[in-house]
DNA sequence: TTCAATTCCTACCAATCAACTAGGATATTA
DNA sequence: TAATATCCTAGTTGATTGGTAGGAATTGAA
């Protein structure tokens, strides 16, 4: 699996975010119900990305979280790299690490800038507004 | 990082084997040496791929491995689902597993495929031999 | 003012996985 | 028969994953 727990609980948190967006701060506790997750666990993992800046949280009762901007201002992307770190497919592709010392004779890194360059081409073009966009596509089909 | 060392070194085995394409069998030590690796974990990443028929073996003196196919039909793809298991980025995309059974309503699970589909097109398009042509070009630069 | 709701922070834990190593059996050829 | 290889199973060590536990600090409402 690409993506750990911490990615996908991650997204799923930030959808639900999305979803209330406008409608003041939602509590952790409401997240985790709502998905059936861990909020001891989802507390770890909206940290970081509070402290990057995609959610402000409101202290004390009534609290809770937001998103910090609009839906449509926050690639999948953010929040992935946030909460999984690089997606490289191998260390001499990732950007912060120092480069390779045969990156100029080496085949097999043009293949993983390939792949580096077509994930990161998908998570940063669709945001969370396109995710709330097929949420209501989906489950209003019924209705 | 989404490749594992498996991923990474397995490619490099099947690079190397692709170079010595022709050439007959090619013994595991010569591999590891010239790549730096250590054989006897190389041991355990070849023997997936040889029951995947990819690479014939020879034992005894004078054996070693060769590609089964010309490197022209060996995609990476290949390589990378024995040598790593799916790429799928969350286990409801992933083709062996039982199908989530939210899939109707989830919007993540949209992503995750797009994030899927985007992987194996770049995989599943590369094959050995575009790999050694690249190595080629890259090696006889200066010479 | 006090209490309940809530975020925030650190530490710990168990299970799994990643990356090897070790040792030996088996096959082939010179 | 010795040297060269593949083949196979089983460790081992350290890091990572997916949490839990406990409590301090902050805030709004009764
Ligand atoms: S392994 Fe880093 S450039 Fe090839
Ligand atoms: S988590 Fe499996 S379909 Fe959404």
């Amino acid at each position: 699996m690409i993506l750990s727990t911490r990615g996908r609980y991650g997204l799923k948190m930030m959808l639900e975010l999305a979803l209330n967006y406008g409608k003041g701060a939602m509590p952790l506790k409401d997240i985790a119900n709502k998905q059936s997750l861990s909020d001891t666990y989802l507390e770890q993992l909206i940290s970081p990305l509070r402290k990057s800046g995609l959610v402000n949280s409101t202290r004390g009762a009534q609290g809770g979280y937001e998103l910090s901007k609009q839906p449509s201002e926050i690639k999948v992307g953010d929040i992935i790299r946030i909460l999984e770190g690089s997606l490289a497919p191998a260390e001499c592709v990732s950007e912060g690490e120092t480069e390779c010392s045969k990156a100029d004779y080496c085949a097999t890194r043009l293949l993983y800038e390939k792949i580096a360059e077509s994930i990161n081409t998908v998570i940063d073009t669709i945001t969370l507004k396109d995710m709330v966009d097929d949420y209501h596509r989906l489950n209003n089909k019924t209705k």
